[in-house]
This record gives structure tokens, C-alpha cells and sequence, in this order.
DNA sequence: ACCGACAAGTAGCCTAGCTACGTATGAAGG
DNA sequence: CCTTCATACGTAGCTAGGCTACTTGTCGGT
């Protein structure tokens, strides 16, 4: 998938991959990796600015620890990121339905085998 | 909405506007806002360029006339367009269920009154 | 005479994701 | 022992592309 497609809903989609739980940087990831089978693979140089900036907004606070020798830096949701989330999964269906209704309903239900 | 989350789709939205025939520029913005019962309200600093790129990448053909004094340059979907439009389509639904999947879920059905 | 809808366009800005680097540790393999 | 790969963090600079703000012009209504 073209990831520049992303635009403007990355931070949505880290947002809602740190709803189910704190992670650091790399496991985030590898989470949006495995949990998109594969399609999303997005570089450092996109995930690390991306937490920055939603922990210069509040939604997310970090911390360092050591693990086995190497430093991580875990976020976790704040309770502005949760509105924030809440408020992003509202636009994303908005966004969604409105382009959906112009790309919607020509596609092919399936190509089935 | 917002209207950066377009980001990257706006090329498919132009091209399926166009699907259901040749419109001058100002009637696709009229027909992207009703279309989208008013959400999609884009400026004319957007669309232009974007009708342009998409004719020097062979999607759509312009043709200048007049009507009422008003000189109208209609675009056309050209059978590379037609294409494009399908790949865009496919992409999108892609897109979307991906994000879908990380944003999908938990939305609430709906809050009633 | 003037204003609003119609119709086209451009220059320059700005956001935000990407490319391509750089640093460092631990484990595995030769 | 030394190299290589996975883990883990990070930044500088590029670039795409949509937006702001502006310009030009006709026509119809007041």
C-alpha cells in the first residue's frame, strides 16, 4: 500500500494501536505491521517524529527503560489522548463514508477464486 | 471534514467524478459538494492543479467552449483514466480497510439522541 | 454603478510522511 | 574473534500535494 496515503490519519491509527496498551517505538511498529498483515511497514523516520509530535500535543507521555541492555522509550495514552482518539476514529468514519461514496460502489463485491 | 485527510485521494475522487461524464471545473467542485451533501468544499487552488496534473499524466482530456460568454474548459476521462481509476479504486479499499481495521471497530453504532 | 454567482487561473506556503543517514547493544554464526 | 542481523533510538533534508490568497473576466439583478 502507498503509505503516502496516510496523510493525515497516521496519527489516528498510533493513537488507536496504543489504546490496547503502552509500547515503545519499534514494538509500535512491528504492531501496525502484524496487525495490518504486512501493509503498513512504515520507516523510524516516519513513527519516531509522529509520537513527538503527539507527546508535544499531550496525547501520549513517554518513558525510558532498559531492557535486556538496550534503552526503549514507551508511550502510553493520556486521557487527552484518548478524547483525541475518540475524536479521530469520528473523523476517519466521516472521511471514510464521504469517499467511499464516490469510490464505494462500483468495486467489484468480489473476485471470488 | 477536514479537508488535508485528502491527502493522495483526491485524484481518485476527481477521476470518479468525471466517470459519470465530461464536467468543466467549477461543475466538479459543485458536484463533489453535492455529492457529499456539502462536506467536500474545495477551493479552487485545489482542484485546478489537480485537474491539470491529471491531464499531463494522460487521465483526462480538456477542451475549451463558451457558454453564455463564459469560456468553461470541460474535462473528459480518457480510457488511461478509466485505468488509473480502477487501480485508485482498488487502492482506496485497500486503504481503507486497513485503517478500518485499526479504526473500525470500536466506534459506537451511534449515539441516539 | 455595484455586487454576487459563474468560471478560470497562479504563486507561494505549510504540513507531514519519506529517504537516507548515524549511533549503539546483544545474539548468532563462521 | 569478527561479522552480521535484529533490536532500538534518533535526525536532517527532501518532497508531494492540498491550501490560502490573490487576479482576471462575464453576466444578471438591484
Amino acid at each position: 500500500m502507498k503509505a503516502q496515503s496516510l496523510h493525515g490519519h497516521l496519527d489516528a491509527l498510533l493513537l488507536a494501536v496504543l489504546e490496547r496498551g503502552a509500547l515503545h517505538g519499534y514494538a509500535i511498529i512491528e504492531a501496525l505491521r502484524a496487525r495490518s498483515d504486512g501493509s503498513l511497514d512504515l520507516p523510524t523516520g516516519t513513527i519516531y517524529p509522529a509520537l513527538r509530535r503527539l507527546e508535544r500535543a499531550g496525547h501520549v507521555v513517554s518513558s525510558w527503560s532498559t531492557v535486556n541492555g538496550r534503552e526503549r522509550r514507551t508511550y502510553e495514552l493520556t486521557d487527552s489522548g484518548r478524547r483525541a482518539l475518540a475524536v479521530q476514529r469520528q473523523g476517519w468514519h466521516e472521511f471514510s463514508a464521504t469517499v467511499g461514496r464516490f469510490l464505494g460502489p462500483d468495486t467489484p463485491p468480489a473476485t471470488p477464486v
